[in-house]
RNA sequence: CGCGGAGUAGAGCAGUUGGCAGCUCGUCGGGCUCAUAACCCGGAGGUCGUAGGUUCAAGUCCUACCUCCGCAA
């Protein structure tokens, strides 16, 4: 079939890679510009990359609304036009132009967790199971008729980057599925109910502040949430410190946020009586570090609080 | 030219007004203990990011560069 494609994120380079070792026929990736260096970085989308090592035409226009680019899609005269996690909005008169539509990959069952992090949100919220599903593209944002989905469980050892790996190999796997019944004139379609509907915001740093007096799952669910942007934080030694990953510790009837060594790293206790072991974590201007590590090098006194 | 932090032993860090290179952990050897993520004794391990400069003397002061990172976008 000949499909453009539309990407940004690592995400999406797994159905990108899919619909290649599927033989279809991508006659053109649409993807985010290259960013313009943070402290003289420039990194080019992860499927950019891809595509260029396979020898596909890259187009990374800043806007995807205007006549130019409805005229450069119509040009490229795709049968389907397939979406993962591209990072605009599209108009109605793009999503248009293939003659079986445009369809989109998202990393949850909807109607839950509409938006652009449905992934960490699930997290966050501690939910148990997540999924992918694809969509018919609606004008409104995640609100088009379902096609198909695939559940997969969400494993307490699971973060938002494993996660992130499991879900983009069950979407490409979906996503191969999905359009060999799109093919075939068998796919099904079905309407979100609108009731049921929930939207998953966009991650900002206000996440990031731990609060030692929340529940050690609470504080656990958005450790592992927020990676690999924009981590939990928390203060320690009046610098910024980040927490990557911890595991659950022990009963503790130590006040919550106050720190102590442990063998596996630094075990704080948290507002429900336990304790979590934050096992790797970042200072301000340094790089990741085992929790042990940085407590063999620290010189001031155990018991001190974290804020 | 957005702001800023950091490169010192295998790891994490300290090093005061320039004056013999240190700490915790690990590692190696020995000891103690019913036992331990315990404790005691001893040892090995460093061109202090790179290249210059100032000085009797530079980890420390000056200049340039490389690398890593936090914030802000």
């Amino acid at each position: 079939m000949r499909i453009a494609f539309m990407g940004t994120p690592d995400f999406a380079v797994a159905s990108l890679r899919r619909l290649v070792e599927d033989g279809h026929e991508i006659v053109g990736v649409f993807t985010q510009p290259d960013k313009p260096g943070n402290r003289k970085k420039i990194t080019p989308p992860p499927v950019k990359d891809y595509a260029l090592t396979v020898g596909l035409k890259v187009y990374q226009p800043e806007k995807m609304r205007g006549e130019e680019q409805v005229d450069l899609l119509r040009s490229l005269s795709p049968e389907l036009t397939v979406v993962a996690a591209y990072g605009q909005i599209l108009p109605e008169d793009i999503l248009s132009i293939p003659t079986h539509g445009s369809i989109n990959v998202h990393a949850s069952l909807l109607p839950k967790y509409r938006g652009a992090a449905p992934i960490n949100r699930a997290i966050l919220n501690g939910e148990k199971e997540t999924g992918v599903s694809i969509m018919y593209m609606a004008k409104k944002l995640d609100a088009g008729d379902v096609i198909s989905a695939r559940k997969l469980p969400i494993l307490p050892e699971d973060n938002a980057i494993t996660l992130f790996e499991k879900l983009a190999l069950l979407g490409a796997e979906l996503l191969s599925d999905t359009i060999v019944e799109i093919g075939n004139g068998t796919a099904g379609r079905t309407p979100q109910n609108e009731e049921e509907a929930t939207y998953a915001a966009m991650l900002s740093r206000e996440l990031s502040p731990i609060d030692w007096s929340n529940s050690s799952q609470t504080i656990l669910d958005q450790i592992r949430a927020l990676v690999p942007w924009p981590v939990a934080s928390t203060t320690a030694d009046g610098k910024l410190t980040k927490v990557w990953s911890a595991v659950l510790g022990n009963d503790t009837s130590d006040i919550a946020g106050s720190m102590r060594a442990n063998k596996r790293g630094i075990e704080v206790a948290c507002g429900d009586g336990k304790s979590i072991i934050i096992t790797t974590l970042q200072r301000e201007g340094g790089s990741r570090v085992s929790g042990e590590a940085w407590f063999n090098g620290r010189r001031t006194p155990v018991g001190t609080l974290l804020e």
